[in-house]
DNA sequence: GGATCGGATGAGGCGCGCTCACCCGAGCCG
DNA sequence: CGGCTCGGGTGAGCGCGCCTCATCCGATCC
């Protein structure tokens, strides 16, 4: 005799299409076809004799079996892929999947890679800039950089380094800007998802908020930082991230020195992924990289 | 991204094999060939990239992966057995299975049974008799009736009567048998594994034990009493399990009135079987049919 | 009313996981 | 020593389970 179990594959369906609360999604998520889905969980439902599901003919809903099952199933998933990561003495996958934000991947990480690629030749990074909060161990990511204030709870987090605000422009424009009132005569550049960072910075230098002749509006820091680059006008940087950008000349601060955001850029993960040799690998770069600002 | 899993079927084998510490008892349990747990573990250990059985050509050891995993694996199978038995308004599966001492399911469930399947003809009633311990959920038994003192740490138990100790034999033999000392021209009978239990019963009536003229011993409280119908000396009976036989005359106590033993029947099960129908409809017969030495 | 979107369904095929047959090496016995 | 037994490993082959494909369905949105 034995457990009595239901299939056990179909449960990871049921898990995504219950997180997902689609079962197209969980195709994807799962690389697989809604077909397969629906025929998956229609076999566990049958299985267990209750419907797990409420099917509109538009999205989905748990019924109360379905709510009772998912938090017990998610968890035991979650245990299983936490004790699997953690097994001791596995062969190295070569392989290490690193969550950051895209702008981080794009002005850091991915220039920084190939250094780390000199020291492990055997490790196969692959970035990932899905996420903005990572479920460990849910979302398949080892590792992930994050600007934030901490604390991490129940995860090994390493602080890297502290993110410090500046304007940047062309160094050409940075000739005709040496106070906060030059400012007014310039095109200053936000970012429409953090706001705040002109009115955070007018505010820590005790300056009253200039309004500029004119101003313009990016979705993402990234942009902000091209269209300074382009000499479209002075937005604000951030360090270390805007750092190869000082050093290559492509940008020069104005109106320093920096001030400091309340935020530092932090390396997390599992700490069962410490287990991992291919973690450990990436920790220890990251160490000896710091600062993250030192020119590379 | 989606959990990293290892192939979960993949899991129940590593699961049976590491527990009973054999490919073929696993293959044996699990209704497959030593083969087929063999090629699954491989897969299991490929995939994990480490060992986690050190094979020797006779028997096997956890490596020190294996030991880490198991525990792992193990508890979160449970939780998944438990989590799934315990789905809310699960359309009953029919079966269920009962686990007890093979003396009591021939001498009062066997022949009470009718009773409870004229009850519920639906139920398909199984009866184990192999394990003296049970482990939910990982054999696979919903209800054991057990012979004990308790307590029933995290589980839901049910009290159905006191066991008490009585010497019976056949009437005849009873004739010739009033007091204490006529038992040292008879044959006692004894159990080699419950071989106390006419000390205890001697102990008990303060009387000094009989040296008896013969004596005998079998293996099982089963062959006792068989061999006390068969008119071969006087054997302890316990009620309410030898209840039937003293009604049908087979039996006849004597030197009475019969002692508390100090241990009652009880039916153990886990907590969450009680959500489904089969186990409650269990229960409540077994309620409705106390006293269990009440004539059937 | 046509387009779209998400899920259901049935047929079909591919691949995984199982079985079968055989090998291997250790221990046990005569 | 030699043959037997016993438990696990291995490779070939097959069948079934699971997935895909194609199509249907009903609702919702223009």
């Amino acid at each position: 005799m034995t457990y009595r179990l239901p299939p056990l594959t179909t449960l990871r369906l049921f898990e995504a299409a219950a997180r997902l609360m689609s079962f197209k999604q969980a195709a994807e998520e799962l690389g697989l076809t809604p077909s397969a889905v629906s025929h998956g969980i229609q076999t566990l439902e049958d299985w267990l004799g209750v419907r797990l599901f409420i099917r509109y003919n538009r999205g989905l809903d748990l019924t109360e079996a379905g709510q009772a099952y998912l938090p017990q199933v998610s968890e035991a998933l979650a245990s299983l892929a936490r004790a699997t990561d953690a097994v001791p003495g596995r062969r190295p996958s070569g392989k290490l999947s690193v969550s950051c934000a895209s702008t981080f991947a794009a002005r850091w990480l991915l220039p920084s890679l190939p250094r780390f690629q000199a020291r492990h030749p055997e490790i196969q990074v692959s970035m990932d800039t899905r996420f903005r909060q990572v479920e460990f161990p849910r979302d398949g990511i080892d590792v992930a950089i994050r600007l934030a204030a901490g604390p991490w709870d129940g995860l090994h987090a390493l602080k890297l380094e502290e993110e410090w605000l500046v304007p940047v422009c062309t160094p050409a424009m940075a000739e005709t800007i040496s106070s906060c009132a030059d400012l007014a005569r310039a095109t200053l550049l936000h970012n429409v998802s953090v706001s705040t960072d002109w009115a955070y910075w007018f505010a820590t230098k005790g300056e009253p908020e200039i309004e500029p002749a004119r101003s313009s509006r990016f979705d993402t820091i990234q942009m902000v930082l091209d269209a300074a680059i382009s000499g479209l006008g002075v937005g604000i940087g951030r360090l270390p991230l805007v750092q190869r950008d000082l050093d290559s000349g492509r940008l020069a601060m104005v109106l320093g020195p920096p001030i400091p955001s309340r935020t530092a850029y932090w390396m997390v993960c599992a700490r069962e992924s410490l287990a991992r040799p291919e973690v450990r690998a990436f920790r220890d770069w990251l160490r000896s990289e710091l600062p993250l600002s030192r020119a590379g």
